[in-house]
DNA sequence: CCTTGTTAGTTACAAAAACAACTATTAGCC
DNA sequence: GGCTAATAGTTGTTTTTGTAACTAACAAGG
């Protein structure tokens, strides 16, 4: 095998990605596991029914990259704390649109609020060209 | 609470870097999963000790920032597999010298290989300027 | 020495995730 | 229509993780 002189291991694309992931995930985490009893999945669902609109499980699956399961736990969590509806479409009864309720759609607003504010705060340490460059090639790699 | 028409949750730094994260670690988890019957702590650890050397669990624990309860676990699972060695220290009892065994050496070796080519895999999508200023931001933030 | 506090590492139990098997409904095709 | 396959979603079981309590070893002050 070539010898690979320039390459640290330390710098492995995939472990920069996670630790960074993990570090700057940490305190917008905790804030809505305290604010909301909400799960890290249950604000993801959150975030793409509040984005999206009347979508379904499916759909968000898809989007997000997550497995049914997870979002069926998430769904029967957050119809829990009435955070959502779920409807069944009547052309397909297998689906259902889940939507917001005033509940749901409040604390997305104010998630969302947070979240803008701890962006701005990671976004802090670049400067404005690097941080676009940042999202760009983030906004690439997470692309499923 | 002031509007803030220009930032959209789907660009959520760190929604994006958990994307970017899950996503390009899912090969090379499969890879070391399926050649070693490796848990992502277990390569983790592997790699730190690899990369530094006769080092403690503690030490890891610092510079990977994962805690001791998952480096016990990971250094008892490569330890059956024979991919370490532990020695206490004369000097203080409590510490634990972590060794790689030549069979450790060798996975770890093949592995850094491995993960060379998937990092080189994962860049070829940006350019040159890009990828240099995407993980200079990523181990800005990578940083414990 | 002998308390009190601290550190490295392990173990036990509870929460969450991964995976596989299941139900209900629809679609396609003979 | 009636068979087979596919899809949306749920439930159950096993792994893995997170949290807290534990042991063993050391350090420092009296």
């Amino acid at each position: 095998m070539a010898r690979d002189d320039e390459f640290d291991i330390q710098h492995f694309l995939p472990y920069l990605l996670n630790q960074a992931a993990d570090r700057s995930s940490l305190e917008f985490q905790r804030y809505y596991k305290s604010r909301y009893s909400m799960l890290r999945t249950e604000w993801r669902v959150l975030f793409h029914i509040g984005r999206f609109g009347g979508i379904t499980a499916k759909q968000i699956c898809d989007r997000a990259g997550l497995h049914k399961t997870k979002v069926s736990r998430a769904v029967r969590a957050l119809e829990l704390k009435r955070f959502l509806t779920r409807e069944t479409q009547a052309a397909d009864r297998r689906n259902e649109t889940l939507e917001l309720t005033t509940a749901g759609r409040a604390a997305f607003d104010e998630l969302c609020g947070a979240a803008a504010r701890f962006d701005r705060d990671l976004m802090a340490g670049f400067t404005a060209a690097e941080g676009q460059v940042l999202r760009q090639c983030l906004v690439k790699m997470a692309r499923l």
